[in-house]
DNA sequence: AGCACGCCGACT
DNA sequence: GTCGGCGTGCTC
């Protein structure tokens, strides 16, 4: 008797484990390979997985093996080189192989859809359609005026519906009479010769010198460490040029609010050659039709957000990853990948070079520099002949402050709008006030499901809680004590634009947060009226710091540049400083020097200090100081275990019993040290109370190896049921 | 995670 | 009488 074929499965599900399956009846067991797609019957849910591996025996008996249902692809979905760096990601990051996968690829392929492209839909008649009189359908004009069409034209598209006036609703009716057939058709466009569209702009000696130390082909990773407005954009654009030229095409990865209109444009104006994105604004058949394109080589230009870096890709030449110390390149929930560290890997399995850019380069970025792993690349003159902004510290100490802002920086914000410029003030807190309280006897309005304030909103009028969602109405008078006089307690971006406007009653005020552009186009409406030039204030969030440029702010005001300073997680600093420089790169340009008012409480703190009077190498170099003696990343490498439940005795019983079980495995030492179970930053969350453990680990082999051991033990324990938890590899947040 | 089964309170 | 609350068990 032949050996079976038995298939290894992965699926998603929480479960880490793979399961086998016999293959689909009829089908040749010659033409299932890893990587192919099949639907295969889970308990009584059918659900689209992934075949592993094709082997001939299975750790189960063979009767008990249901066969799958179906195999939905000829052909493996994804290179092998993306296959492979996916399984490794799945091992690394701890996440179940199947979920893994799935998050790797795009919505429509989970769900089973073939990876075909939809083309553009066009319209027939049938036999029976051809066959009817002339004169036919009196009764529906509208149907009656399509029929003519089509017996005239012999097929029309889309765009010739649109230009007749008819409605789709009407080509349905008739497809449904069976007098009319759709079809559709992939619109290839000849390859295009040239590379080139718009003439590159000259480089700087600088950029010049820094793009000659990029290789045009073989492994090699470069930090481009350029401050705002050097140029590191026109070195992406030309080391592309390079690459299309021999034929390869390029990946590129930028934060995910940097994917704007604007920068796809610059690409397109760029480049003759094809340029598609994948971002979050695109729907499920648009991303799979990029992702597609990518595949098969007739996109020769991907930009786009984390999810890109897994983008299959015929002929990958360059991997870019810009404003690299971005955290949104971290996942923070379920498949926590960085795609910033596998784009590292990437290119060292394709051989080929990847670039690193940002103004504020991250400690392991900077510290993979110093030690060698990275090619280190340095920009310091802005293009033109722009200088550096201007940074004035001003101690809030002891100054009486009007809402939030001190005098002196009322009189600038009024001096820079006489001048007829813009000012842009920055403030990261939304809404109007972090809370509402009692002067009377000092209550505060809490969130009923959260350790946390509730934050009063005025557009419209309501508390919010920005962990949970819970909202509720602005209470007339204290629930404690009756009294009536509530009051906001503290600043938020709609109480600074109230008191501007106020100050300011002839200028037009306009404030960027999450929720003032919550509407369709008002982000956009707002850049474009900016850019109109006329003097106006800006207020917002780090919206405003990401992203857009705008030419004619002359005056950057920082209002609450301490916060994440005294932070319990200990990349707050790093991460204010980040923050504030991308802030105040905001401001000037060539013509127009700028000038940065940073309000602080803590001028004196030895970090700010650092950071405004010497910049941010030395700054960085004094938090790295700090982390090398406290044994945090990048000198050591971190792993936490998180877990939540509504009994917080379950989530401490837990991890108390996943560290014992790790000091079993691997006593604290060196090599590997274990803190907690410690509760989160914000420990109850949505009516979760939330812990961790922290292991932190001399290298990532050991770490690696603890983890992999550990994984199914937890899985198994009996109160792993009471809990959510999961393990965070090279966590970016410590909440 | 889903999704079943299963056994006790307040509804048509 | 049943609709539905979520406890626990299983998925090749
Ligand atoms: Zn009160
Ligand atoms: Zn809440």
């Amino acid at each position: 008797m032949a050996a079976p074929t038995v298939l290894e499965i992965a699926l998603p599900t929480p479960l880490r484990r793979r399961f086998d399956y016999l293959p689909p009846e009829g089908v040749d067991t010659t033409l299932l390979k890893p990587g192919q797609r099949v639907r295969v019957p889970f308990g009584n849910q059918r659900l689209i997985g992934l075949i592993l591996r094709v082997k001939s025996e299975s750790s189960l008996p063979l009767q008990n093996l249901r066969p799958a249902e179906a195999l939905l692809d000829t052909k493996p979905l994804l290179p092998d080189d993306l296959w492979r760096l996916c399984l490794w990601a799945a091992d690394y990051y701890q996440h179940p192989i199947g979920d893994a996968l799935h998050t790797a690829l795009p919505v429509l392929l989970r769900q089973g859809e073939p990876d075909r492209e939809k083309g553009e839909p066009y319209w027939q008649l049938t036999t029976e359609g051809k066959g009817l009189p002339e004169g036919a359908l009196k009764r529906a004009p509208r149907q009656a005026e399509l029929l003519a069409a089509l017996q005239q034209r012999g097929a029309l598209n889309r765009a010739d519906l649109a230009a007749l006036g008819i409605a789709r609703s009407h080509v349905k009716t008739l497809e449904d009479k069976g007098l009319v057939f759709s079809r559709e058709q992939v619109l290839t466009p000849s390859p295009e010769p040239n590379i080139l569209r718009d003439t590159p702009l000259t480089l700087s000696d600088e950029q010049a010198a820094a793009l000659a130390q990029i290789p045009e082909d073989g492994f090699h990773i470069s930090l481009l460490d350029g401050t705002t407005g050097s140029g590191k954009t026109e070195i992406y654009l030309q080391a592309i040029a390079r690459t299309l030229s021999q034929g390869r095409q390029a990946l590129v990865l930028v934060p995910e609010i940097g994917l704007t209109p604007q920068t796809l444009a610059r690409f397109q104006r760029r480049f003759a050659q094809p340029v598609v994105a994948l971002h979050s604004g695109m729907n499920d058949r648009e991303r799979l039709d990029a992702w597609l394109q990518a595949r098969d080589g007739r996109a020769r230009i991907v930009i786009g957000t984390r999810s890109a870096i897994f983008t299959p890709m015929a002929d990958l030449g360059i991997l870019i990853v810009d404003e690299e110390h971005d955290s949104s390149f971290k996942q923070q929930d379920g498949f926590r990948y960085s795609a910033r560290d596998l784009a590292a890997l990437r290119a060292h399995r394709l051989n080929i070079p990847l670039i690193l850019g940002s103004a504020t380069p991250s400690l392991e970025s900077l510290h993979n520099a110093r030690t060698g792993r990275y090619h280190y690349l340095r920009l310091t003159h802005r293009a033109g002949n722009a200088r550096a902004p201007e940074l004035l510290t001003q101690d809030i100490r002891r100054q009486p402050l009007d809402e939030g802002f001190s005098r002196d920086t009322l009189e600038r914000i009024r001096t820079t709008l006489d001048a007829g410029n813009q000012v842009l003030v920055f403030l990261n807190r939304r809404g109007y006030a972090p809370t509402l309280e009692c002067p009377d006897c000092g209550w505060l309005a809490e969130c009923r499901h959260c350790d946390t304030r509730l934050t009063l909103h005025q557009t419209p009028r309501h508390l919010h809680c920005h962990h949970c969602d819970h909202q509720r109405a602005v209470p007339r008078a204290c629930p404690s004590c009756k009294s009536t006089r509530l009051q906001p307690l503290g600043q938020g971006t709609e109480r600074s634009e109230e008191a501007l406007q106020r100050h300011f009653p002839d200028t037009r005020v306009l404030r960027v947060d999450r929720d003032s552009t919550r509407q369709k186009n008002a982000f956009r409406d707002l850049v474009e009226e900016v850019h109109r030039g006329d003097p106006c204030i800006l207020v917002g969030t780090q919206m405003l710091a990401k992203g857009h440029h705008f030419a004619d702010v002359t005056l950057v005001v920082i209002l609450d540049s301490d916060a994440g300073l005294f932070s319990t997680d200990f990349r707050g600093p790093e991460r204010m400083g980040q923050l504030l420089l991308q802030v105040a790169g905001r401001a000037g340009r060539a013509d127009k020097p700028g000038q940065v008012i940073i309000q602080t409480h803590h001028a004196e703190h030895p970090l700010v200090r650092t950071l405004l009077e010497r910049g941010y190498h030395a700054f960085a170099e004094l938090i790295l100081s700090e982390r090398r003696l406290t044994g945090l990343p990048p000198f050591r490498h971190m792993a936490l275990i998180r877990a939540e439940s509504k009994r917080p005795e379950n989530a401490v019983a837990f991890l108390k019993q996943v560290r014992a079980l790790a000091e079993q495995r691997h006593p604290p030492g060196h090599e590997l040290g274990y803190l907690g179970p410690l509760p989160a930053m914000l420990e109850k969350r949505g009516d979760r109370f939330r812990y961790q453990l922290q292991v932190n680990a001399a290298n990532r082999g050991a770490l690696q190896k603890l983890l992999s051991q550990l994984a199914p033990e937890m899985e198994q324990h009996a109160l792993a049921k009471r809990n959510r938890w999961s393990i965070d590899v090279d966590p970016q947040d410590m909440g």
